[in-house]
DNA sequence: CATGAATGAGTATTCATTCAT
DNA sequence: GATGAATGAATACTCATTCAT
């Protein structure tokens, strides 16, 4: 279904690339976009040609660790529409959304680009993402656990928004319950 | 309060800092801290010599920038605390704060600071904000308006991460509107 | 008649444009366009900045310096040609030409430009170099001076390889001289 | 003559090599040395390894472009040389040069090189080539169809300078063809 | 032998900040 | 005080060359 074939890549290729996404995901969502290329190659253990061999450009790699971010919840929202019923599948994957999102803002914020003028590889995984949340949305509306006069954009707004809430209280879990608390409770119809 | 007398600043030298000040906020918000001290100073119509001498460092042209935007904040806050009843206080100000908050984000996190490292100057600002903050959610708790279980920390999360949801929503007012029910609702004590 | 008024420029910044035209000059005529940038910069006294405020572009100071030589060339063909007789004119043209474009001929070759793709402001210098040489090879074969099945073309051609091979005689004035002979010779009507 | 025994070298390998050597000598010649050797490799349908296997450095593998370059010439001017009455055989061998040496100039130019630094390989072909044109010019003279005042350094400057001439003409033979009209008539004794 | 991944020195360009005019 | 020219550290990206697979 993807285009490209994209060939096997020997072992130790796959190896840095994996490494380089790694430090890249850690470094951007922790100090922003601003790291120097070569220090991220540096920890990760390679050169930057290596890098750039990657990624041809900063842009690319930075594409490539939010398709990884926008994969894996992809996925765990793909788990929790399948098994669970309508109410707890919404706020199962509000939850999930807004916790695998946390992290620097400003990188977390790429979410946002939902719709907006995204490279190519990032559209598809952040329209399936999309595709996802209408349609639990959708459910847990028919289903009378949320609000009807939400949309999807409202939702997508939220779900960043409440991430950038979680942001401030990384070093407090309780707290962050009770705003998941506040926010579900605001979800629910009146 | 500060130590050093302040001398008036002659009327054009006055007139070019408040120019610097609006420029630098509307370029600060609009399109971020990357852009360029030159251009800051270009727009204003004065050189970067003089942006400079005004602010010692582009970090210092940024605080400055804050520490206005806090007081108007702030005396918004007072203005709305001294006059309305707790209830509305609270959410009045909560309102306040999160539409003055909007704009690029990279920038409006600076609200984030209150109670980190901040510089001196913001320091003051963001204290006096945070008593005020403080204040109306006590108020508005002891009137039973506001769940009795969230404190400061839960409550200026809240009001950034609204922040960034509003910024999502920025060409659609009734949607913002709809967030700002979501919320308020999900304050109240179920 | 030249379009943006250029303001008088203080005595030293005039000075290090000056200098890092003469330094370019003379590096990309002896070394080739690969020399840096920075050493440039270097040879001329200034750091790096300085050369990137006074051309924006690698490019843009090469062709700063192309348009230097084409000016003086200019200048030096309307001498010639207000002064001599059609069949000198045009003989004094030449040499002239010639021994203007010796060089690191990749360099020297900016003259082939007559005619393709060249920027706005050698189009401007080369097309009145052009105009000239048209003007006083028609008049000296008007005199009879020079083959008439000849056109700009092949003259410019001529006067392109003719740099070429006084390139190789780098040494040898003397054998310079017998080449001008041969040229002269070959282009007079048999 | 050559020191190291050359091992035949087998037959794919011998194919690569080939293959290498048509495409270095199209690009060198359409687009300059600036061209990437990775990409001169994929063009030629091997890997990098391959080429670096083959030419150890990129400037070997110029060298060797020209070898060739300079033994095909080498062999034609034999030829002529071999058959043709003295003056015949001049001319014809000035233009067999001229129209082998035409391409991309800054490369061309290596021909320059004859007698100067040139690597040793080279050397050998470059001196059997300045050898037969000391010959046909001497000849020539001596038949009296060429200036007596010329000596080999002049010849070769001229035959490079027309090069570069005939270049300039790329798109138009019988503008060429004149131009060799003017150079050869230039040639003779007056 | 062939491959292509890895390397890292090298290069053009930007931008906060300083300082002579 | 104001100006804008000068500075140079910093940064993304390229490419000849090496070496593990």
């Amino acid at each position: 279904m993807s285009g490209a074939q994209e060939r096997p890549l020997r072992a130790d290729a796959a190896r840095n690339r994996a490494r380089l996404l790694d430090v890249a995901t850690e470094v951007f969502t922790t100090r922003g976009l601003g790291v120097p290329t070569e220090e991220i190659a540096r920890t990760a253990g390679v050169g930057v040609g290596t890098l750039f061999r990657h990624f041809p450009t900063k842009e690319a790699l930075l594409e490539a660790v939010m398709v990884r971010r926008l994969e894996t919840i992809k996925a765990g929202l793909v788990g929790i529409a399948a098994t669970a019923p309508p109410d707890e599948a919404f706020f199962g994957c509000f939850r999930l959304v807004v916790e695998q999102s946390m992290g620097k803002n400003e990188f977390t914020r790429a979410l946002t680009a939902v719709g907006v003028d995204v490279h190519e590889a990032l559209r598809e995984s952040s329209a399936a993402i999309q595709t996802q949340l209408t349609e639990v949305l959708a459910g847990a509306q028919r289903a009378g656990a949320v609000r009807p006069d939400l949309g999807p954009p409202e939702l997508i707004a939220l779900l960043v928004g409440t991430g950038a809430t979680m942001e401030q209280l990384a070093g407090d879990p309780a707290a962050r319950e009770r705003i998941f608390e506040v926010v579900f409770d605001g979800l629910r119809p009146r």
